[in-house]
DNA sequence: GTATAGAGTGAGAATCACTATCGATAGTGC
DNA sequence: GCACTATCGATAGTGATTCTCACTCTATAC
């Protein structure tokens, strides 16, 4: 399971993952996938967010707090991490008297590869 | 339509704007509905975004790129708009190679009204 | 004033991702 | 070997969203 979502260069659908295993021999049923997912993502093994169909994706990710530089062509996504950031987050929540601050940031773009062709 | 939106503090779900339309009288369609938000989305007049849930949020917003400040409890958003941002993010973009860099930024937080009851 | 074309609408069916349930099976301790 | 438990896969169910289609309303031509 972790292999598989290892293999995957960048996000993966629960969908996608499913059909993964299904397709290299695996007959694991879709509520495993689901169940196992999100015990990995409750454990912080794994990183979970919706796309803009409504999907859940799911990455192999370093546990703590990140954020991610996506290639809307191959989905390869690449960690980032910024005090700057943070810290901006952390006073624009203050200044406006907000309080248990949180945010959540993520780039797109066409990575090299994908634009070299 | 419009003036449904408007009437919400922040976010508003589909379902809720539906729901809030049939309540004030006007017999309108799901279907009419979501046509109706989706062009609006398109053309920039509402924001929409997913929440964890999986529902469509939108929200009544000003033109051009901002993001938003939204507190957890009330749903209230402040709209938030910041070079420093801007400017990370194409950085970040351009140090790892990426072309066509854009970004999506939300900011959590309780606000300073639910905060205090 | 009437007929017709067209756009827009609402109700409900269909679809899709996801979740809950349930019976079957494997593993464990006695 | 047997009873119990945990885990798994299949399947039905759920809820949000989209599609379909018949209907209505408006504008235009005659």
């Amino acid at each position: 399971m972790l292999a598989t979502l290892d293999a995957a260069p960048g996000f993966a659908s629960a969908q996608a993952i499913h059909a993964r295993l299904r397709a290299s021999g695996t007959p694991v049923g879709m509520a495993t996938v689901y169940r196992v997912l999100r015990d990995l993502a409750d454990t912080g093994q794994v990183d979970m967010v919706r796309d803009d169909a409504g999907e859940q994706q799911y990455r192999r990710c370093t546990p703590g707090h990140h954020h991610h530089l996506v290639c809307v062509a191959c989905g390869r996504a690449v960690e980032v991490e910024s005090a700057t950031v943070e810290r901006w987050a952390d006073e624009v929540g203050r200044a406006n008297g907000f309080t248990g601050v949180h945010h959540d940031v993520e780039i797109f773009g066409t990575c090299s590869r994908c634009a070299a062709g």
